[in-house]
This record gives C-alpha cells, structure tokens and sequence, in this order.
DNA sequence: TATTGTTATACTCTATAACTATA
DNA sequence: TATAGTTATAGAGTATAACAATA
C-alpha cells in the first residue's frame, strides 16, 4: 500500500489482491475487458427485445427461426435448455403471432416451429436497433477490425 | 414496412454515426463473433455458479461483495435491477452463510452486505474454475494478447 | 420400448406497488 | 416529505418428473 494508511482500501480494478497462479495480469485484464463486453451486450440485447415487448429468450427464438423452421426439440438443443421450457416460449410467441406450429409430415409426433412474417419483420426491425454493431466498433478502423476479427477467431477455436 | 423516412418512430438512445443501419460485412461479422463469445462466457459462467449451487445472480452478488462491502441500493444500480430483487438474492447468499448483513453506523436506514470468509473462498473457487480465461486465450501469443486488450479498451472507449 | 411434445410442479429472477423505519 | 430496505404480487425462465401420442 503506498498512501496513507487511514483510506479504505478501494481497489482500482487494475490493482488486483491475489494472482490465480495460471492467469498472469494481461489474461486477467482481457477476461475482465470481455466480462464487460458481455454485460453490455446482454444489456443492449434485452433493452432491444423488450421495446418490442419481448423477453430475452422469447427474441433468441424468434431469430433461431428467423433463420429456419425447427423442431420444438432442435430449438432447446440450441438454446441449451429443456424441451418442456420451448413450450412455453413458443406459446407466447405463437399467441402474439410471430410463430406457428405445423406439422411434421414425415413423423407426427414432430412439431415444427416457424416464423409468421410479422415473426420476421420484427426479427428485422428488432436487429436493427442493435447498435451494439455500430457504436462501439466505430471507434476501430476497417484494418483494426479485421485484426479483431482474426484474433476473436482464433480466441474461438475458428481457422 | 422498410420504413424510410416517414415519421420515423424516434431512433433509440444514441444519434448514430453516419453508419447506416446495415453495416459493412466485415462489422457484422464481429459482431457475430462477440455474439459467439458472449453466449460461450455466459454459459461458462452460469455453469460455474451451479457447480457451487449458486445461480448466476447469486455469483455475480457474491463477486460483487467480494471487492467490498455495499449498501443493499448500491448493488441493485451496479447489476441494474430493482432494489427489491436483491433481497432475496442477498436473503438466500446470507441464509448459506455466504454474506452478512450489517448495519451502518451513520444511517440506520442502510444495511451494508459484506462477504464472510466463507463467501470470499468460494468466490475464489468459483473464479479459478471459470477458465474461460485459460483455454480460448491460450490459443494467442502474449503479442497478440496485448493487442486484443487494447483493441478492446478502445471499443469500451477506454483511453 | 424409445422418442416428441406437453403438462405439472417448484424455484429463482424480475418489475411494480405498497409498506416500515428512519432521515 | 424523501429515502433505504422490505414485503406482496405477478409474469417469465428454468429443471425435473410424469404423461399421451406416435414411432
């Protein structure tokens, strides 16, 4: 501690107590960067989707099938949760009609979910009030973007 | 319904730079991949947090408390909540013996949460197995880590 | 018998509004 | 009167278990 030792202690967030022995300072430094990223992310994210009266999961499904149809069972596969929660979400989507359920020809035990086209157009509009794509990235030029893109790939385990 | 120019229903918080709307390719594709990373820490996260069967509020409550002690109103504004949310969050932390409440000596309206020992250890637990920071980053050179952290700074419009 | 989607149940998070005890 | 924390309430997401229809 230099200053005086009446002050609380206070820590600035690049003055960190104890080093977990594998993560040297710059790692810990770029996690903490990210953790704030991801908390502005999310933040936009939800703020978006509740201007269109939407929850953060039911905006997540509707641009899953924004991109394609899916089964009710495919959709909790890619949002890593139980089926029995699809339910739910897709019922309050399919209420509000943005999604509709149709059968599945081949297997009628299946179900398969699918955008309407309000479903769509408000997938449209709520991408883009996502500005998360513009402000922060216009602080970076086009070649610092690319070197972004490249590490960010890598970071993901993308060639 | 591309809306144009019509009365067009008051562009969100921030008057965006002369970016359109649809940005360039290469932005998307950030994008896209902090999307990835967000989606990838979170689950890290939430999957850690239920290793030590805390939720992802509960762990984000008990790092919190874990930089310093805080008056139950400080920590609804710094996780953007509602005050009356974190009662029960703290209610359940506390309940484990995980954080305490105290009073505060200068106003008795105001109960301060702090981490108890046992608190502070399972955060640190609960820290070392996020290895978000270990395993993608390992995959970048100490350069290019020092890169990316800049990089990221200056997106955060940090100096 | 196994699988798909659903229902039932319980817990947590969340916002809103009303309440209390201080200030 | 205003503020800090709580309680009450309601809606939503989540996991688990049990169920009907279909394979």
């Amino acid at each position: 501690m230099a200053s005086s030792s009446t002050g609380s202690p206070d820590r600035s967030r690049t003055d960190r107590p104890t080093h977990s022995p594998r993560t040297d300072p710059l790692t810990l430094e770029v996690v903490e960067l990210i953790g704030t990223i991801v908390a502005r992310y999310h933040e936009e994210y939800e703020q978006a989707a509740a201007q269109h009266s939407l929850t953060g999961a039911q905006a997540r499904v509707l641009r899953l099938l924004t991109l394609q149809p899916l089964p009710m069972r495919r959709i909790a596969t890619s949002l890593r949760c139980e089926p029995s929660n699809v339910t739910g979400i897709v019922d309050r989507l399919e209420s509000r009609g943005l999604v509709e359920r149709r059968p599945d020809p081949a297997d009628r035990r299946v179900k398969v979910a699918a955008a309407t086209e309000e479903g769509r157009a408000t997938a449209r509009r709520l991408r883009d009030a996502l500005d998360f794509a513009n402000e922060p990235l216009a602080a970076l030029s086009e070649e610092e973007r690319t070197v972004l893109r490249d590490l960010l790939r890598r970071m993901l385990g993308e060639p």
